[in-house]
DNA sequence: CGCGGACTTGATCTGTCTCAAGTGCCGTGG
DNA sequence: CCACGGCACTTGAGACAGATCAAGTCCGCG
């Protein structure tokens, strides 16, 4: 089975291009790191490639987002990982996919073989730079999962999807409000699943957020942020 | 201050060169992968970078145990990695160390300048494909902070320090005994703060195990694992 | 308008943390 | 050689954050 020719032939146009302009899905689209790709498209929630399959391609993906699951045997999931644009992912230290990746948003990859990545000094030298910074987001997560209470947990989820703030480059306060729209395209399930919750804990912790006047949610999957440096102050990570 | 000349200078006998046999230390000493090392001596328990400082290295284990963590404003601490002969540390997206780098036994290591590390296709390629392995590793650290009891992440930590088992090449018990001597070079706190828990959590699961018969310990920092096949059933990875 | 899936909220349970004594081991000094 | 002190570890009792179980409620869609 091809998941790539399925989905070139799958272009179903996707529900939510234009609403997850924020979060996750926000970077910019990015062009081929190096020659030698396919590009692929996926609709939302399809399976790009799964944990335990043969590991014979690796992605970056140009534009969308996805996320990298783990199952446990009895079925309990740990989703690993949150990609952009930029990132990339498939690689494998055996011979076999190490986790599962889904479409969260409709998603534009470029598809290399596995064996032109030995090949290429370009894609190496593309794929090693993303990999460093994806692996110090990893050692947050690694952070957030095994020392954060619930309730930072969801607060530094929230941050993670607001660019350019809370991190050392946070550029502070916009002068009048402190106000950011944050689209999620991921269910309460989902995001428990990331922070190694519940998703009646999870709930919960918005439910807070909204009583303490943090933010209000237009939607179940589009919140807007009303006071963005409060929420920073309750990730933990001061 | 200079990490680097200072453990060149401090070359204290360390005490465990010898029982560290078997563990995170037991793979082979390697050589350099590259031209354009200095080579660094460092003795048990000494910072090798700092979380925060500006990242002007990347090392590259040639021998021995080192382990990465973070610190949260209060206090609170996870040890994000556990690596040995081989591992890359001191890799970061930013200008600053993103995790602070300690060494659990004698260490020796190869330190390259950063901007090496951009002109050298040779340094890359060792660079990304150990980094691969690691972010492999990550993926399954994050299923066990996230979704594993304690029990489940004690018994893993230990399946990890015994080689060649409790992975898809696992050739399973010998045909006699299935027991296996580990050393651990870290104290219960170490361990609490690698799997996301406390040291009295830590300590009640090595009793639990022990009184299962499944391992016995000799010493604190040494155990005896008499059934590795039990022990890797009980890491819920089955 | 009615259905179904996703979410919220409440009540209770439980695994792990917290706090508090012990115990054992190793190195030091008498 | 043995007594002592300190540190790491173990063990117990109770507290609590988050899980589990169980109703509801909301909302998008046919």
């Amino acid at each position: 089975m091809n998941h790539i020719a399925h989905a070139e032939i799958d272009r179903t146009p996707p529900k939510h291009d234009a609403a997850w302009t924020i979060g996750i899905a926000a970077r910019p689209a990015q062009d081929a790191p190096v020659k030698g790709a396919r590009e692929a498209i996926f609709v939302e929630r399809e399976t790009l490639c799964e944990e335990g399959a043969r590991a014979d391609h690796i992605y970056v993906i140009a534009q969308g987002a996805v996320m990298l699951s783990k199952l446990l045997p009895d079925g309990r999931r740990q989703i690993i990982e949150l990609l952009g644009a930029g990132d990339v992912f498939g690689l494998s230290n055996t011979a076999l996919y190490d986790s599962t990746a889904e479409s969260l948003t409709a998603v534009r990859a470029f598809v290399y073989d596995r064996r032109f990545l030995e090949t290429s000094r370009e894609l190496q030298q593309a794929v090693s730079q993303r990999m460093t910074s994806q692996m110090c987001a990893m050692h947050d997560h690694a952070m957030l999962l095994g020392r954060k209470t619930a309730a930072e947990r969801v607060a530094s989820f929230l941050m993670g999807l607001i660019p350019h703030r809370g991190g050392h480059g946070c550029k502070g306060p916009d002068a009048k409000a402190d106000t950011q729209h944050v689209a999620i395209p991921m269910t309460r399930q989902e995001i428990a699943d990331y922070l190694g919750l519940t998703l009646e804990t999870v709930s919960r912790a918005f439910s807070q957020l909204k009583k303490d006047g943090i933010l209000t949610a237009p939607r179940h999957d589009e919140i807007v942020v009303t006071n963005v440096c409060r929420l920073c102050h309750l990730t933990g990570a001061v």
